[in-house]
RNA sequence: GCCGCGAUAGCUCAGGUAGUUAGAGCACAGCUCUGAAAAAGCUGGGGUGAUCAGUGCAAGUCUGAUUCGCGGCA
C-alpha cells in the first residue's frame, strides 16, 4: 500500500518561458511536494540568468534538487542526470512528500519516465576527437562494417549519433544494443502548460528584457569566461556550445556579432528552440496540457487520490 | 532636369556568350533523437522573373518604352 502512495510523481513541463516555475512552486506548496529539475543548463554553476534559474528567494523555502550540481567545464550527460533523478525522486517519496519533475528538457524527462536504458559506455573524449575528423561518410562507412543493424536507422548525416554509436561498438566490442526501458514503479503525471506561439513570443522577449536589465546576464557570461578570483574561466567556444543566450552573448563579447544581432539572435533561436520542445513533446500521448490553473488541481487532486 | 546602376521567393542576393520543371542563405512549416539535447541533424512549401511591347524556333537573359528605387552631375 505504501508502495502505491509514495510512486507518485508529477511532472511539469512546457517549451521555453511558458511559466513552469510558477506553476511548480504553486502546486510543490499546495500539495507539500519538493521540486527535482529537468534542465540541461540549469544543472550547472554559475549558470543562473541565462537559463532562468530560480532564485532563492522564488523558491519560497521549497527545497529544489539538480540545480548548481556540475561544473561547466565539464559536460553534464542523460545518464547522470537519469541516475541523480531516480535517487532524488526516491527520497522524496520516503519522506512522504510528492517530488515534481520539472523542465523543459525533453530527453531527461524521457529519461525518467520512460525508464529508459542507455548503454553504459562512458563518453571517451579522446576517441570522439579522433572521430571527428573523420567526414560523415567514414565515419557511416565504419558503423555499417561494425553495426549493420545500427547503420540501418541511424542518421548519417548528424555526426554525433555517428560518432556516439562507434564509441560504443569500439569499447564494447558489440553492436549497440536495442533500446530498452527499465520497468518503472513510478506512478506519472504529466502537465504541460500549453501557450500559443504568438504568446511565447512575448514571454521570450519579455524575459530578455529582463535578463539585459542592468547588464546582468552580460556579466554573468564575462564572469564565467573571467572569473574574479584567478581561477580560469570557460572558453568562448565552450560558451557557444550551450546554445541560445550563452553562445550569442559570447559572440557579442567576442565582438563577433553587434548588440542588436545578439538579441535578435537569442530571440529568434529561443523561438526555435520552442518548436523543437514542442516537437519531443508531441509525441508523449500522456501529457495532459493545462490552460488554466483550477483544471491544473483538478488533475493533480485526481491523480493524487488515485 | 541629365547621366549611370538596379528591379528575380517574406528578406539579402546568385544566375558567362538567350535553350528542358529559375537557385542559395535566412525566414516559414514539418520532423529526427540510445551517456553533448538550449546540443547535433533531416525534410518540405513557396516565384504570372517590376509593367507593357518588340526581335528570335526559344527571353529572367537581347531591344525599346513606362513605373519605382539608388548613386553621380548640374
Amino acid at each position: 500500500m505504501s508502495i502505491i502512495k509514495n510512486s507518485k510523481l508529477i511532472v511539469i513541463l512546457g517549451q521555453t518561458a511558458s511559466g513552469k516555475t510558477d506553476l511548480s512552486i504553486k502546486l510543490a506548496k499546495k500539495y507539500i511536494g519538493e521540486v527535482v529539475s529537468a534542465d540541461s543548463r540549469q544543472v550547472y554553476k554559475g549558470m543562473d540568468i541565462g537559463s532562468g534559474k530560480i532564485t532563492k528567494k522564488e523558491m519560497q523555502g521549497i527545497p529544489h534538487h539538480l540545480l548548481d550540481i556540475a561544473n561547466p567545464k565539464r559536460k553534464f550527460t542523460v545518464n547522470q542526470y537519469q541516475k541523480l533523478a531516480m535517487k532524488d525522486i526516491k527520497n522524496i517519496q520516503k519522506r512522504g512528500k510528492i517530488p515534481f519533475l520539472v523542465g523543459g528538457t525533453g530527453f531527461y524527462i524521457q529519461s525518467i519516465v520512460d525508464g529508459i536504458v542507455i548503454p553504459e559506455v562512458k563518453p571517451d573524449w579522446k576517441m570522439r576527437k579522433k572521430l571527428e575528423k573523420l567526414s560523415n561518410e567514414k565515419l557511416f562507412k565504419k558503423i555499417k562494417k561494425l553495426d549493420p543493424e545500427r547503420a540501418k536507422t541511424i542518421d548519417k548525416n548528424n555526426p554525433r549519433r555517428l560518432i556516439r554509436a562507434l564509441e560504443i561498438v569500439l569499447k564494447t566490442k558489440k553492436p549497440v544494443p536495442e533500446l530498452g526501458h527499465q520497468t518503472s514503479q513510478l506512478s506519472v503525471l504529466e502537465i504541460g502548460i500549453k501557450k500559443s506561439p504568438e504568446e511565447l513570443k512575448k514571454l521570450i522577449k519579455k524575459r530578455l528584457l529582463k535578463r539585459l536589465k542592468n547588464e546582468a546576464m552580460i556579466n554573468e557570461v564575462k564572469k564565467l569566461h573571467n572569473p574574479p578570483a584567478g581561477e580560469s574561466g570557460l572558453s568562448w567556444k565552450r560558451l557557444e556550445e550551450f546554445g541560445l543566450e550563452y553562445r550569442f552573448v559570447a559572440q557579442y563579447l567576442q565582438n563577433k556579432i553587434t548588440y542588436k544581432e545578439m538579441t535578435d539572435k537569442i530571440q529568434k533561436e529561443s523561438e526555435h528552440f520552442a518548436k523543437r520542445q514542442m516537437t519531443w513533446f508531441k509525441k508523449d500521448k500522456r501529457i495532459k496540457w493545462i490552460i488554466n490553473f483550477k483544471e491544473t488541481i483538478c488533475l493533480v487532486d485526481k491523480f493524487l487520490l488515485n
